[in-house]
DNA sequence: TGATTTGGTCAAGCAGCTTGACTACATAGT
DNA sequence: ACTATGTAGTCAAGCTGCTTGACCAAATCA
């Protein structure tokens, strides 16, 4: 059986869906953006979150970390807060256009995964994401290999 | 219905699988390589080829794949070898070296693939590649995002 | 209290990529 | 055959997103 040509159909997929959702996202007006700052406002959206809990959640230093939110926060999508209970921490929270990219973003997805679903079928689809969800790690998301 | 963190699943699934390829490649004792250098060789394998073919696999400049080339030559994985219908090109081909660590990225992919035939079962693994075949675009590997 | 840890930033450096310029060879037009 | 244009490859310089190292202020622990 073949099965080693795996990885690459994962990438080749992986790849489509993130290069799509980007598309759209810029298609729908936010055009100084890339997906790695969709993986930071995933992180952000809710309550926010502090420099450190971000940088873990995107694997990469607290000092990388900083310097995209104050990429963010320059370009207008976030803004720092003071932290409730640290005074030495700042809590990170997404401004009004923050969020108004992040429900871009979810539009873009969806209009992405509308013609797999076509492909598919929904059911195949979903179990396509059932069994994903049983083999995806919990851990970082940027691969930069 | 739920599909919206597909994305996630599928970049985490494509993440693990490259991390755990390239942690059994350098346990392998090749611990001067990185997941890009993977992407090459399976250009490269067989019959070899050009800088600028390898560009467009990697979807780099021909500059980038130029230095890549180097690197590798270097290191003994790759050797350049004039052309022999263009005086101008140059082929490149795989040492002994670069096949012998094509080998062990084999045999580390089927080693990751081992526990998910497990988790999933032999034949819901054959489904899920041939719907991943149906949505890959046949494009770019390289993420970079 | 004093000692250590933790959140955040500043600064410098590095790796992998880019654009620009150039040479050598190939190919097409006349 | 001759010229013009295109293509393969390299050299050089620059950029970007990350890293490591140093540091301060606030929190936590003894």
């Amino acid at each position: 059986m073949t099965l080693l040509d795996l990885p690459v159909l994962l990438l080749s997929a992986a790849r489509a869906l993130v290069d799509g959702i980007d598309a759209g996202v810029r298609t729908r007006g936010f055009t100084d953006l890339r997906p790695a700052h969709g993986f930071a406002f995933a992180r952000l959206s809710g309550t926010g979150a502090t420099v450190v809990q971000l940088a873990e959640h995107l694997d990469v230093t607290k000092q990388a970390a900083s310097q995209m939110v104050e990429e963010l926060a320059k370009k207008g999508y976030v803004e720092r807060r003071p932290h409730p209970t640290d005074a030495r921490a700042r809590l990170i929270v997404l401004t009004e256009k923050g969020r108004a990219c992040t429900r871009a973003a979810d539009e873009a997805a969806e209009e992405v995964l509308r013609p797999w679903a076509k492909e598919l079928g929904p059911e195949r689809l979903m179990a396509l994401r059932q069994d994903l969800s049983k083999l995806a790690t919990p851990g970082r998301l940027r691969p930069t290999w």
